[in-house]
DNA sequence: GTCCATGTTCTTTA
DNA sequence: CTAAAGAACATGGA
């Protein structure tokens, strides 16, 4: 699924189409994707302007004008796609929100079929929850403190969205490649250096990814339906056994944190 | 049939 | 209590 850069162009976009509009229709074809589970998301945002839509970690926040907040999680599979009034759902498409006015309205879908996203009702003072901190804001020194608390490999650390938020696995897998880092080393004995070098590779990485649209793997696409083209220049992810574009080595794949992992035995020394 | 998949959370284990 | 490992969730494609 969509990691930072996928969420960040999702966001980029839908805001000019729907900043501003009023929310005129809700249809929900799955109740259980709706947290908590039975809110009546018709009755609270029905007739209601959206006043802010921004990206947080993996996160679309949506804010309306009585203050309340949503979001929706794509989670592995989800899409959020606009399309016109006579566009009907494809499969999976478990909820549609109307925008707009009667003569050209506009519809955006909640297309997703492993349904691991959702929509989460937040209210008027969401709470900062256990969300860590946004990479491309982040300093080398306030990533040090973190990783120094765990003993965690680094790969781990990198997806645990409490330490920092919008990292998953492919962009954990790009970033430590660029970093020169083995996903196996421990957070914790990685020294100055070598954690300038991981979060300048993790902010180069996104920025990159951004400005490419994303990567499509399979599923995801932006609100217009577009895909991304950064699948084009991953230097490691899903290329295991193929030649590292630096130096030549066949790339290795191992499994950590339950995830596959692909790195350069030669460029991301254990030691 | 098998294995794997851009994510998160809960349970189990130490 | 903490930290880490593993399973679970649901669907589809190779």
């Amino acid at each position: 699924m969509p990691e930072l850069p996928e969420v960040e162009t999702i966001v980029h976009s839908l805001r000019p189409r729907l900043f501003g509009q009023r929310i005129r229709g809700l249809t929900l074809h799955r109740t259980d994707i709706v947290h908590p589970f039975g809110f009546d998301l018709a009755a609270a945002l029905i007739g209601h302007r959206v006043t802010d839509l921004f990206r947080r970690g993996k996160r679309i926040v949506f804010q309306v004008d009585d203050d309340n907040h949503f979001f929706i999680h794509l989670g592995m599979s989800g899409r959020l796609t606009i399309q016109s009034a006579e566009t009907s759902p494809r499969k999976h498409t478990h909820l549609l929100l109307t925008f707009g006015g009667k003569r050209s309205p506009i519809v955006v879908h909640f297309t997703d079929p492993r349904r691991f996203g959702g929509i989460w009702w937040l209210g008027t003072d969401p709470p900062q929850g256990t969300m860590g901190p946004e990479p491309l804001t982040l300093r080398a020194s306030q990533l040090a403190t973190r990783l120094a608390k765990t003993k965690r490999p680094i790969k781990n650390a990198l997806l645990d969205q409490r330490l920092i938020a919008g990292v998953g696995n492919i962009y954990a897998d790009e970033s430590l490649f660029l970093a020169g880092l083995h996903p196996l080393r421990l957070a914790h004995t990685l020294n100055a250096d070598e954690i300038n070098r991981l979060m300048h590779a993790i902010k180069l990485t996104l920025r990159r990814a951004i400005h490419h649209k994303g990567s499509t793997l399979r599923d995801y696409v932006d609100g217009d339906g577009k895909r991304g083209s950064f699948q084009l220049r991953h230097n490691v992810y899903d290329r295991a056994d193929e030649p590292c574009r630096k130096c030549h080595t066949s790339l290795s794949r191992m499994v950590i944190a339950g995830r596959s992992s692909h790195f350069c035995p030669t460029c991301q020394p254990r030691q």
